[in-house]
DNA sequence: TTGTAGGCGTTATCAT
DNA sequence: ATGATAACGCCTACAA
């Protein structure tokens, strides 16, 4: 063991500490009455390490003649401190350009304050406007969001969720991928106590929070619509059978039926996996029958818009042969032609709101309830639906 | 100060450090031959925090009977250590579920294995692709992604540099905001020596790496393709004048014409703010004089979107008035009809290159000497220029 | 009012 | 081959 040995006698048994020095350890040897400083020998961290160095709360301390907790504590107003040493030191603090190492602190408070979000894929415009309200939302609370993608793969998602939690977040946000039908991977990472909130494709099997999309209003409002419009044989093109927001949504469609008091039959529900051969397969079957449906609703935008083109092919005319209808108000519906009615999920609002409810679960702790909060969006109605009023000047210029 | 006493003769003076003991500081009085450890008075970190604790190093070391360097080397494989004890290191590890503590190897090493990603809006295409790009590519390399966006606005641009900087990143990739025309924010920054790699809209004055589009090419390949097809008065809507890409994209603009050797008149650049009414102002202008452009190039496919929107409001017939092509190849381009002829400059790529070059910096370390990488990207010719060959069916499914 | 010491979890260095 | 220690930078209970 290399204890201190005092340069003069050499001995290790009567060395007491005497204070600090500039941060450095003070020693005192009872024999000698002598006091003195190990001279710090070049260690590990040198070359590379040192331009790296930002101003630290001792070198504060050395500047302004006070410790390092003095510093701590008046650069956070604490009310022990004398306002002449908060003067001081702030000041110093100011010349000096100090900068607190987040680092340091979260290690020390075992908060990190940054959010970890796991969307399917950023480029999808729903996922960005999501993630868009996220970040504007943690930002604003001095949150920082880290972000991964899953692909729409199960594996990547659960490897996702096991680095992010690795990070010590303070909080995961997550949309499940399309594939993901187990949730072993979460249930794990629930037992750490870190809150999460699910948006969008949720888990129903978790107690954590979570941010629905008015999913069932949303579909019926928009296939009523369709009714209202006179159609009568709506075909749907959804999603994987699997999916939360494909039974959602096959929910609301058959809510309109039920409440207009129209029989549905199911040969008009094609469950695809939103790709376009699945979703032109899907057409294709039901034109080849004798009797063709009066209108498609998409439960997606993007299958929506896949459609349109695929019956524009087909030379189908919209709305006129066949009205079309999506789901998500992506801006594309605005710049296809007919224009596509939807409904506006408020994709913003999704992402600032699950935000939100990672504060309130991490400000009121244990006595937080966890909560399913749906967000309300719109109908909205453009040409591709408007069999009987159709007028191609309504398109916004 | 509160030395250690003696449990037994209550001094001071007469105690000894002798050794850890699962972890713990044991003490060692000369006088009573005394061996004993501090029994822990509760600290501060007690509740919330204890849930909380994940399994340590030393969790390992007292499981295994070994010290914590000892697991710690043995967890990296260190080849000092014992295949024996290498073997029971590891196992006890995956028994005790341990997960190594990211930020105390921060703290410790100065390396977050963050990379800050500053962009102006997340929900436009361009950068949504980007940034997937930078997210894949730095997940594979076991980085992390935290995300920031300026809104377009240089003072919150300022403001994010200024926080994502206190986050000890490794590494910030950029692209400015549009009103940014001054860098102090950044070059106060770059004192810090952390790397810095700009993409798309770049900054000319400070010394990082940059990944640009290949406007110059671009611009002219799409400038000379609408040439080829019997334009001569070829309007361009450009964004604001002090813009990287617009000063490069009008370059190669002017590029084309001189190539063709065709004269070129400067009314038909329009420098708009790329809103929608700036855009209608600029087509009105031509629009009213007595000679009229055959073509509109937009430098961004989004004007090109609302020149489209715009001008089939108008009533005028693309191509066969007047023929549009944009620059950027968002997916929008595809949707609107005529689909839309523009250039892909493969943002996927300009994300994967910037983190590339970050990781080069990284590795090379001061041997690396900034690079600037221009990406290829790919003329993109649908129907919205073909004045001489329009065929509706050319469109794709 | 201010200072000291120890801990957050990991790791490089030195000593054994 | 393994252990002890100090350091990364900050924070707070307790001592003075």
């Amino acid at each position: 063991m290399p204890r201190v040995k005092c340069p003069k006698c050499g001995k290790v048994e009567t060395i007491l500490k005497s204070g600090f020095v500039r941060g450095v350890q003070r020693y005192y040897c009872k024999e000698c009455i002598y006091h003195f400083t190990l001279i710090k020998k070049g260690r590990y961290r040198s070359s590379s390490f040192d331009n790296k160095r930002q101003t630290t709360i001792i070198d504060i301390a050395k500047a302004v003649g006070v410790s390092a907790s003095t510093v701590s504590r008046a650069l956070k107003n604490h009310e022990d401190i004398g306002s002449r040493t908060k003067a001081l030191v702030k000041q110093a603090a100011i010349e000096l350009d100090y900068q607190p190492n987040l680092l340091a602190q979260s290690l020390n408070r075992r908060e990190t304050h940054v959010i970890g979000v796991v969307v399917p894929d950023i480029e999808n415009p729903f996922f960005a406007s999501v993630l868009s309200g996220i970040q504007h939302t943690a930002s604003a609370s001095g949150y920082k969001v880290m972000i991964y993608q899953s692909n729409e793969s199960h594996k990547t998602e659960a490897a996702n969720i096991q680095t992010i939690m690795n990070n010590w977040i303070d909080g995961l946000l997550i949309c499940h991928s399309k594939e993901t039908q187990t949730f072993e991977h979460l249930k794990l990472q629930m037992k750490k106590g870190i809150p999460i909130v699910h948006f969008d494709r949720i888990c129903e099997e978790t107690a954590t929070s979570k941010v629905l999309l008015d999913n069932v209003t949303g579909a019926k409002q928009i296939v009523t619509h369709l009714l209202n419009e006179g159609c009568r044989r709506i075909a749907v093109i959804a999603g994987p059978k699997h999916l939360y927001i494909t039974k959602k949504r096959i929910e609301g469609y058959e809510s309109a039926f039920k409440n207009a008091n129209i029989e549905l039959n199911e040969r008009w529900i094609a469950y695809t996996d939103f790709t376009k051969s699945s979703i032109h397969d899907a057409i294709d079957n039901w034109l080849m029958e004798e009797i063709k449906p009066e209108a498609i609703f998409c439960i997606s935008d993007n299958s929506a818009i896949l459609t349109m083109m695929y019956l524009k092919h087909l030379k189908l005319k919209i709305p006129e042969d066949i009205c079309v209808a999506g789901f998500g108000n992506d801006y594309t519906g605005r710049i296809i032609e007919p224009a596509l009615t939807t409904y506006d999920p408020h994709a913003f609002k999704v992402g600032e709101t699950a935000t939100k409810l990672f504060f309130d679960q991490v400000i009121l702790g244990d006595k937080f309830e966890i909560k399913t909060v749906t967000i309300a969006g719109e109908l909205i109605v453009r040409s591709s639906s408007l069999k009987r009023s159709y007028n191609p000047s309504d398109e916004e210029a």
